[in-house]
DNA sequence: TCTGGGGTCCTAGGACCC
DNA sequence: TCTGGGGTCCTAGGACCC
């Protein structure tokens, strides 16, 4: 038995319900009502409104099964800005209610309500109904919300009702609610763990918090006994109130559809990656100490180098030869390959004492200067090292990439 | 479920040191 | 040459999330 008071803590999730299907529906009438995924560009199922899951489809699946499915559903493009100007609005609206907002996706967010009920004159769930009321009818999209006394059982309630769900957990209702939770719902448990917990005969959430401490602490590892404690009432995991500006790594990475093997195609886009990651550190002033770059090949195996930096540095220019040292020992010639990737790490936020230990100071100096002018697009770097038609007659669009034009270029 | 893209955190085990 | 115990750092890989 537990024994919680109604509310020590009361934390709010919100969560929007197939959110891209449904922004969709509320710019375009016509798709109202109607089965919508959306993720053409890509052939595949990103979001599925709920209208189309009633089809069976699934997330992942490709068009032409969703044809079979659902002849007439309509398959659209993402729309990435259009998602985030309807998140941005709608934690807006959020912050009508409280300050203590955290924005955990493109369509979630937790909430701390704990003190509103006598400056709103309100209860939890008259708050949570009013929230939701004021996001459906001002964004034209439903959202489910959960309130509870932690951040995992808010989201496990929120989850509860979907679509356009309301449930309200205080600290006596949790036992009765886990019961009727699978454990593979717990957030945080995902396919091993919960098959896992299968075989400890640990079927429902509440039958995993029932777990005596000394258990869940032999034959699970911290993150489980912290989920634990979360779902017996005890806070842990706090609300992250900072807009996300700290990275641990960055990365980019890209599928190519069909596979290939072709060397200057794989060489193209692993440097595009580079670039595309080291500008999003710039963005967020970071320097680099190790890049990891990778090619995947159709049975999924990674063909990976880590390449340790010679200095912390942001720019990806002055260790092209790396680069390309890297990617000639990863690629073999002759294996299809269906993704090319890489990541940074080892990210040190700048100071503004830069000292570097670069033997090529002044060139790291240039480099100051150069990149702000190709970070806002104002240099036109059109030319690459491969031979242009090359790549037209094999009829694929590559973007140009910085590190192929010559060094010399910037001398001064 | 024949499979996007971008992240986080944890653990085990090896290398090295005293 | 053999022996013991403990600490730290790093890397690879796993599991999970949206």
């Amino acid at each position: 038995m537990l024994s919680i008071r109604s509310w020590p803590e009361t934390i709010l999730h919100i969560d929007g319900d197939a959110f891209f299907a449904s922004v969709a529906q509320a710019v375009n009438p016509k798709l109202k009502g109607k089965p919508v995924v959306t993720g053409h560009e890509r052939g595949i199922a990103t979001a599925i409104s709920y209208e189309a899951k009633k089809y069976g489809i699934t997330r992942g699946m490709r068009f032409f099964e969703i044809r079979k499915l659902c002849p007439e559903c309509a398959f659209i493009e993402s729309d990435y800005e259009l998602y985030a100007l309807f998140s941005h609005r709608m934690f807006e609206i959020l912050r009508q209610f409280s300050f203590e907002i955290e924005e955990y996706s493109i369509d979630e967010g937790f909430m701390g309500l704990k003190g509103l009920r006598r400056p709103l004159n309100m209860t939890y769930e008259e708050m949570g109904k009013k929230i939701k009321d004021t996001v459906e009818s001002n964004l034209g999209i439903t959202v489910s919300i959960g309130i509870s006394l932690t951040k995992s059982l808010a989201k496990i309630a929120s989850n509860f009702r979907k679509p356009s769900g309301l449930t309200v957990i205080d600290g006596r209702s949790i036992e009765t609610f886990l019961k009727q939770v699978p454990a593979k719902d717990i957030w945080g448990i995902g396919e091993q763990t919960s098959s896992y917990l299968k075989k400890l005969n640990v079927h429902t959430a509440y039958q995993f918090v029932m777990l005596s401490e000394d258990f869940v602490h032999k034959n699970l590892s911290k993150p489980y006994f912290e989920i634990w404690q979360e779902l017996r009432g005890k806070k842990v995991f706090e609300l992250s109130l900072e807009k996300k500006t700290v990275y641990q790594s960055i990365s980019k990475t890209q599928t190519f559809h069909p596979p290939t093997n072709d060397k200057d195609i794989l060489r193209a886009r692993l440097f595009y990656h580079v670039e595309e990651a080291f500008t999003k550190a710039r963005n967020f002033h970071y320097r680099v100490g190790k890049l990891h770059i990778f090619l995947k090949t159709q049975n999924f195996d990674y063909h990976s180098i880590e390449i340790k930096l010679p200095s912390m540095t942001s720019y990806p220019l002055l260790i092209r030869k790396q680069i390309e040292e890297g990617f000639a020992d990863i690629y073999h010639k002759g294996t299809l390959y269906r993704t090319t990737g890489c990541t940074i790490t080892d990210l040190e936020q700048n100071t503004t004492i830069q000292q570097t230990l670069f033997q090529d100071a002044k060139l790291e100096e240039k480099m100051k200067k150069i990149y702000p002018f190709i970070d806002a697009k104002k240099v036109d770097f059109g030319t690459s090292l491969f031979d242009k038609e090359a790549m037209e007659e094999k009829k694929v669009k590559i973007k140009p990439s910085i590190p192929f034009f010559d060094l010399s270029v910037i001398q001064t």
